[in-house]
DNA sequence: GCCTGCGGTCGAATCGATTCGAAGCATCGC
DNA sequence: GCGATGCTTCGAATCGATTCGACCGCAGGC
């Protein structure tokens, strides 16, 4: 059933048909109508690799997600159906394509083969492999953080470093002295991802400002992690009262830890920083802390993506989000 | 850069191009030498949809997704990269369409615009709508779960089934008397949900042939469900020694409860089920339990799915898969 | 009454691949 | 020496859409 045999049916050429559905040029009513009946008839579609060939666009994007070995945190997973949901609401299928070690190929048939018309890039790194094929293959791209070069491209981040000097602020308007930060895995700190990188900096900068005695450590994205790392850190810095962090996944494994070692929250520790709302409201007792906004910066990316193709040319857009903190009932002065 | 501008650098004729890297013809080994060394050199990669028009398949396979707004589970989102990987393997790219409600469009647009050649479909009804339109709109698809009429399909699933009545086994092996079902959502099992369906079918005949006293209940996917849940089930049934659940994201919830209620796992009570390894392992102490293979699963559905493309009207086949139950630390003879 | 303008429609070119039939050219056997 | 054979290669048709230029008929202006 192709645009051929609607055309015999409805007694008209090709052209008028397509016309009559991309409304690109005028069809008179009663010929639209009839079109318009045959191919409901029939249940026509336009086949999608015709059109792409012809249009020269896909209609698609794609969406490069971390590779699946390493476990997607649940606010990466969120954000990829949010950005499914967004751009189907724009008319637009998303092509996943993991990256990194042997899924660069997968990589390379969307962006060499023009697979998709623009990508969305999540995770990305200071200096990032991808970003650069991206730029030297001219495939308009979105990235989730931002590269080194901010300036030059097109992304959507969250402002981690103010969220986390916000927190800082919060424990030390509280009355905090003495307070700690739960990273991301070293290994992210060190290849130089964003928010790792960002929340340390506001971290120490606002607990400077504040002359808070402060020590800023990583830890992995395990709830067992989360476990041994407080246990390690209430060992070496017993009076700690007051914890940031923006290790989601660690959160069970720290409740878990205070628990245990009869640190009540926020009686004796208040426990704050930025992580998933469904993260934040798991906690006992439910977290003070920025929710991330993931499908908010799901919309925004394929808002920014979206636009990008229709005007290209027009000079990159960012977009820095900043939620507020949502106050709930894990922090109060230290004892 | 196609590959009219290849076949022009090489000196030969466009078919040339085609057969030197497809290998569906033979050429000299020194013509082709020399047309690899300019698609090298220039990075050329045949378009997508130009060859999706010409060869009538498009080379990509849909996965249809749970919608947005429900919450994906941590095994579903395991589910999707571990797809993406099994695909990328066999030279697939993977479009993602959310199902229902809004999104059908999305969906509409996958299938009957040819954008795959074939689509895996996750959480599958009993009775199932988009099963129903897949197959009278001819497209290949291998479901995961299955539908009523199991035999006619493509299908991988989890002998839920089998899996719960061995754990009620296990519990009653140990000496336990009196156990207790925590079963996915009540609208889950209403709506003919398989695994729901079959757990309880399981739980059910395994208690009734060990003559055990059981109660089985639905529970929202949620760590604070998992946790009233228990309260309630304790308070009404206070001999209740063994739990057996398939809903991992009530096990938060579920420890909580215990925790706090005083009853120590597996020294009062024992706690085993059918949950993804991740979660089995962050349970205090790590549960008995078959761990939900989703690697597996994901590769069995898309090998079958990449074998039914091959060779289309082979008959039907379905794969049902019954890990075994790995002993962790959650389970002892009673008190 | 003729030219112009315009709404509506058609035919043909185009996008970039695959694939089929046929042609060119040695080699080989008789 | 000539036709048959086999290996390479080429040219043209094809897939199913979009889009451009042209054509046609009719109304309006002078």
């Amino acid at each position: 059933m192709n645009i051929g045999e609607i055309a015999k049916r409805a007694g008209v050429s090709r052209s008028t048909v397509s016309y009559a559905l991309s409304g690109k040029r005028a069809v008179s009513a009663a010929t639209r109508r009839r079109i318009l009946q045959v191919i409901d008839d029939v249940g026509y579609r336009p086949n999608a690799s015709a059109r792409a060939l012809a249009e020269g666009r896909t209609r698609a994007i794609g969406l490069v997600i971390p590779p699946a070995g390493r476990r997607l945190t649940p606010i990466q997973l969120g954000f990829v159906a949010d950005v499914v949901a967004a751009a189907g609401r724009r008319e637009l299928d998303v092509l996943l394509s993991p990256s990194g070690g042997e899924h660069d190929r997968s990589f390379e048939r969307m962006v060499r083969g023009r697979r998709v018309d623009g990508v969305i890039l999540m995770e990305v790194r200071l200096r990032d492999a991808r970003a650069a094929r991206l730029r030297e293959s001219g495939v308009p791209f979105v990235a989730i953080g931002h590269t080194a070069d901010a300036a030059t491209g097109y992304w959507v981040d969250l402002d981690y470093q103010g969220l986390v000097a916000s927190c800082v602020r919060h424990l030390a308007d509280l009355g905090h002295r003495e307070i700690a930060l739960i990273n991301r895995p070293r290994e992210l700190l060190d290849s130089g991802y964003g928010p790792a990188r960002r929340a340390l900096d506001g971290f120490e900068a606002a607990a400077a400002a504040r002359s808070l005695s402060a020590t800023a450590s990583c830890c992995p994205d395990e709830a067992a992690a989360g476990e041994t790392f407080i246990e390690d850190l209430l060992a070496a810095r017993p009076g700690v009262t007051g914890l940031v962090t923006i290790n989601e996944a660690a959160l069970p494994g720290i409740e878990r830890a205070l628990r245990r070692l009869g640190r009540a929250v926020p009686r004796h520790i208040s426990v704050t920083g930025v992580v998933g709302r469904h993260w934040a409201e798991e906690f006992h007792p439910p977290l003070t802390a920025a929710d991330v906004p993931i499908t908010d910066m799901a919309e925004r990316a394929v808002e920014l993506l979206a636009e990008r193709l229709a005007e290209p040319g027009t000079p990159p857009r960012n977009v820095l989000l900043a939620p507020p903190i949502s106050l709930r009932s894990s922090t109060a002065p230290p004892p």
